[in-house]
DNA sequence: TGTACATCAGTGAACGCGCGTTCACTGATGTAC
DNA sequence: TGTACATCAGTGAACGCGCGTTCACTGATGTAC
């Protein structure tokens, strides 16, 4: 039973313990990357964190480009599931104000590190070459499909629509409130943009 | 008189040459930064581009983190003089839809280098410190109020409110339509969204 | 079951380059006399 | 008016540091026999 036990968990070489270190790494990237941007994160620092080295790095991604659109990904991911289940979890009813509340909250605006990575981001994706942009731009509008049901509209399409400026929208406004310094401040302001946008989406 | 013309041109030391070259390197800068970023800006390069050295830079400022705050303070107060040019010149009733309509136009959306640059720099602003973040809200906040007055709204408080709010979100979702690679698809999220920041202010 | 060998995640020194910044120098100008 | 001197915007070589990336090496593991 321990035999089997210890063998199963030292059996990590092939596959699982490489992809393993592989996913610590996105993890700690797509925090890093959120708060420092992408030239504010260090390969070396970043791995230190991990304890590991910075030569191991290049076992698992060919550059820290690759890393960058990895870690992208993955929070962008982490952050729509957050979104979906917050208004999923929701009275019905409320739904629509359950998301708009949750994404100016002043906790996702504090949290840059592990919030909206369109939030902490979106500049530096405008510079990234088109290929990249455009599989960004897949994802996200995948994520704010799926989220568009929620939102008032007479046509899926419009629905669509509404969801993708209100998104963008948000995002503008979470990022904007984030250079108020003063956090009275910061909060009236996430505060007035909660009702303009429910009154704006429920029209 | 060509001695006293050639005289003013050429009596340009003290004062008035220097300012020159400073405000060349500013605009200069203002540009590069919305278009590369703060860490794609290069010294040597923006010197470069006005036939100058790099060496030169360090007699009109500090640090690249100086100019960086100069040059933004720079292009905030020509968007913003934009901005408040066009609504004071569209007619009586179509200023809120001049507004909307010209922040969210594709043109302004293509000239990156040219445009708003809260939209072109805004996560980069967030990791800025603290002090020079509150001189940003500053001057910010000061531009938004002097267009606060043709947002509709019963109060001046209520008129400032949405203005900030209409403002970040715009920004927001024009740095979202620069990802966008498709121009179709482009220039249809930028109609969606003027339709969508119209309503809503309007409410 | 035990032994020789291959694999490969991880190590850490080293490389190379880019870029912000410094500094000794130049030469055009203004000023003092 | 002409001459010596001081100033200072601009030059370009050089410095120094940080960081992405490479590479020879290690040692723990799985596999073949």
């Amino acid at each position: 039973m321990i035999h089997i036990i210890s063998k199963v968990s030292t059996m990590r070489y092939p596959a699982e313990h490489k992809q393993q270190t592989r996913e610590r790494i996105v993890r700690a990237a797509a925090r890093r990357f959120r708060s420092r941007g992408s030239e504010g994160t260090v390969i070396g620092d970043l791995m230190r964190d991990l304890r590991l080295t910075h030569g191991g790095f290049y076992r698992h991604f060919d550059s820290k480009e690759v890393l960058f659109a990895q870690a992208f990904d993955h929070s962008l991911e982490q952050s729509a599931r957050k979104v979906l289940s917050t208004v999923e979890n929701a009275p019905q009813g409320v739904k629509l104000k359950a998301l708009i509340d949750s994404y100016l909250d002043i906790k996702h605006c504090e949290d840059i590190a592990g919030g909206c990575p369109v939030a902490a981001l979106a500049t530096e994706i405008v510079r990234q070459p088109p290929k990249t942009r455009a599989a960004f731009v897949r994802v996200l509008i995948n994520h704010v499909t799926r989220v568009a049901k929620y939102i008032p509209g007479v046509t899926k399409e419009e629905r669509e629509r509404k969801a993708r400026v209100l998104f963008s929208g948000m995002a503008g406004t979470l990022t904007v409130a984030r250079v108020i310094v003063d956090d009275q401040q910061r909060r009236r302001f996430l505060e007035d943009a909660r009702k303009f946008y429910f009154d704006l989406v429920r029209q």
